[in-house]
DNA sequence: TAGAATAAATATGTAGTACATATGTATTTG
DNA sequence: CAAATACATATGTACTACATATTTATTCTA
């Protein structure tokens, strides 16, 4: 109950608070009593009065726990036990503004990496349907002119290959990875498609999703992409 | 300052509390007066009283910032911006016992995609010293009988891949991750590897990594987790 | 008696005050 | 002038009171 299950960061067991304590009291009986989403907890009063602490103190690590979305409270009902968003949480502090550069450089990656290695579920996953949406993107994509719109596809055409790949949660990891993406698309010096001889455009990149292999899809991804692994050093 | 703001969830801006409001104030707040990480924000009492609430409303707004890494606060030395760690938040959520089947089936995908796609790096960034650690890994390994050893060794060079790659983001999450494939393997139900006839071992993997190209490796990767993708629907 | 209207009870949300405690600053002392 | 001491300050904790939304119980009405 006291060294490891300290739940957040590192802070030495010295200079924590007493709010700290209690947070980690509180973790350890919702683990315990192996409570499940939808079950009510004791109120405030109660859980102040069993842990010996002021109601304020209490509700100030019970704060801790809805923010991270672990429990909900409403005025009357008391408190339950929710399903947390993972991806939620991260999202909130997904921040360029505060997060390093070094840190947003691995993030860049991290997209990277997954827009490689999600290649077999779209295998796995894919339906005519799917294709069909593909195409369409590229059609409008080819016929559009206008630079930001072109943008708005492109964007729109990877999207779509995440959502083909059926996991809601890759989905949504990308989603949220774009604002570093853009960000980072700032410092690069991309140069035009056409300079690239070797260049795979989604329209290639649907050909070989029709009609070749996980493998072959990845290649490809990774032509398209090139000037992006290319920055990497 | 009113509607798209709302930092968390997708509560309706009805039943919102006032602590709500106050963290999107603040939210906007922090956000134009472009605060950077390691800036000091005025008291509790000043933010309280230039908004026109009280202090306890004030520092359950603040403990949400708090929890999340966004600010520190210690006694006297008032309260400062910080860089979030983006992961820990996530890590702190990430509980098996919360969380429904569904989102870690995702999860666990999500994990196979990363070791694929994280071929390219581990080419970019690769260097003797590190296969002659994973070389000392599988003869470790192949060495011990004991099976709970074996694992841990199975683990560690999975470990060591990630490190390899040099992204720390994307090494933290493959950690954050494991609960999750500790709990999903439970589920699966794993035919030992002598019965595979194209199984990749380890040292395959590391051959590969020292002759080959990032696109043998994903090869290789694939058919060493062949049996977490034939799981995969 | 059914059902609506009303009253009471309840748990969280907000406010205000007081004091504890740690830390930084100023002052005194040797 | 350094060390010790006193003081000021901002966050941390406690206690009390009341607001508010929601449920439960009660009363009234057709």
């Amino acid at each position: 109950m006291i060294q490891d299950s300290k739940i957040s960061g590192i802070k030495p067991i010295e200079n924590m608070t007493q709010v700290d304590r209690i947070e980690m009291n509180l973790h350890d009986y919702f683990r315990n009593e192996n409570f499940q989403p939808g079950d009510a907890i004791p109120k405030e009063l109660e859980l102040a009065e069993a842990m010996g602490v002021s109601r304020t103190a209490m509700r100030e690590a019970l704060t801790r726990f809805k923010t991270l979305g672990i429990i909900e409270s409403r005025k009357n009902r008391g408190m339950v036990i929710t399903q947390p968003d993972v991806l939620q949480n991260m999202n909130r502090v997904l921040n360029p503004q505060l997060l390093d550069q070094e840190t947003m450089q691995e993030f860049f990656e991290l997209r990277l990496v997954i827009e490689m290695g999600v290649a077999d579920l779209l295998y796995l996953r894919k339906t005519e349907a799917d294709l069909k949406k593909l195409e369409v993107i590229i059609e409008k994509e080819t016929a559009s002119t206008n630079k930001l719109e072109k943008l708005k596809l492109d964007i729109e055409f990877h999207a779509t290959l995440y959502q083909i790949s059926g996991n809601k949660t890759i989905e949504r990891f990308q989603k949220i990875l774009m604002p570093i993406f853009d960000y980072m698309k700032n410092d690069l010096h991309i140069r035009s498609q056409e300079e690239d001889e070797n260049y795979v455009s989604h329209k290639v990149l649907l050909k070989i999703l029709r009609e070749g292999t996980a493998e072959d899809f990845r290649l490809g991804m990774h032509k398209h992409l090139m000037q992006y692994f290319e920055q990497i050093k």
